[in-house]
DNA sequence: TGTACATCAGTGAACGCGCGTTCACTGATGTAC
DNA sequence: TGTACATCAGTGAACGCGCGTTCACTGATGTAC
């Protein structure tokens, strides 16, 4: 009985290396180059036996963008925990109402880079492939980020203390932010070898600069809609 | 002489045919997924001849990249002619920023929508493509995309008439707004099958507002600062 | 004007290779009695 | 306890296929004399 549970351990671990293996080699050459054959051989199989895992290469690719999923989801809970909502009040000046919003775009940028750290290729997968794979990854990826962005819309449409603007700015507002968090880390990732820390800090300050225009500009637009 | 320069053009046409046979299978498979043989025989000639005109497939990748390198270029110069720089004096309003701002995004946004409807295959593949290519492309496509960042920031730094921020802010927004116009008009056509005008208008919409809300920020930050 | 040669886009046969997939097999483990 | 059977992750041989690439060729056109 023992045994058994052992075997079945022992198939998830195989199956975790050639997800292992197949984040490698996307990051190498994209997921649309991924074969089979390769993935089985970075993983130190015969390539007969991923079938034993896997039906197709795509349903190993879904199993990836769930991973990814969970873990995005996970960075959002992480943030939220982290990030001050700005309570804006109508005579607030700018100048504060930027002081609030400090407190709301720096948790949710560093906790997205210190994700992406932890493992590049599952969010370079995530943010980066939803061209050349086929339906069933890229409707998976498109489903997770569109559920991201409606949980960020959640945790800024939090009574009382969130952006005091209508559902649909709101949506908005959280789809640009997803999109210039992953854009502005990943891009630091992309570029031609010199990838130093202090690079990446440069991109993560950037990111940051950009999310407190965004929101600064929300905020005065709604402070003049309701002044 | 006539006959050898019509030989000549022929030659052109066929290599453009390849370009254009190219951007299909991309756009339907990705660029990773294209084979000369696929492309050869999407554009009616045999494989071998395809020899003829490109020394290789990344080879083609590198013009279809030029190719759109030039076409963004063209845009932003359209975009540029029609555009409203605002000049903000130091004790606007924000409503009077707005609208100032306005005649800014509109026009920048609106022609990437129709510079996009243009083509959208090769602006598809200028900004979804950076992964799962060969160096040389991913090299291109970066430089280019270099290019039309600055392109734009010269636009927004136009001396007396434009955005009153230091060159590092100016470049910083001219990067999100890159990144904006291109991930916000691209989305609504990967969407799944309901590809709508009036989806395509109201992403559209959506992008401009993102772009105002931004500005706003920038333009009210750099009013505080100076205030 | 005629003849011999050069150029070059496009061709079809042929090659070796990595691919996905099938199949019957192994050997470790658990189960029934 | 021993024996017969079931399960199942992993295997290696074999298949047919599309791929990139080579090669010698064709046939239209231009050039030299």
């Amino acid at each position: 009985m023992a045994s058994r549970n052992e075997a079945k351990q022992q198939k998830e671990k195989t199956s975790r290396t050639l997800i292992e293996s197949a984040l490698e080699l996307c990051a190498e050459e994209g997921y649309a180059s991924l074969s089979l054959r390769s993935v089985a051989r970075k993983a130190g199989i015969a390539p007969t036996s991923f079938y034993r895992h896997f039906r197709e290469i795509d349903e190993m690719g879904v199993a990836m963008a769930d991973q990814a999923k969970d873990m995005l989801n996970d960075w959002l809970t992480t943030a939220r925990k982290k990030m001050t909502l700005p309570l804006i009040k109508p005579k607030d000046t700018s100048e504060q109402i930027l002081t609030s919003i400090k407190q709301l775009t720096r948790p949710f940028a560093e906790t997205f880079t210190a994700c992406f750290n932890d493992n590049p290729r599952l969010i370079h997968l995530f943010f980066q492939e939803r061209t050349g794979c086929a339906d069933p990854l890229r409707a998976a990826i498109t489903d997770a980020v569109d559920g991201l962005i409606r949980n960020l819309t959640e945790i800024l449409k939090q009574p009382g203390k969130a952006l005091p603007c209508d559902a649909e700015t709101t949506a908005m507002i959280a789809e640009a932010m997803i999109t210039l968090v992953s854009r502005g880390i990943m891009e630091s990732s992309l570029s031609p070898g010199v990838q130093s820390v202090e690079h990446a800090k440069r991109a993560t300050e950037t990111t940051i600069q950009k999310l407190n225009l965004l929101l600064l500009g929300a905020l005065i637009a709604k402070q003049t809609k309701q002044g």
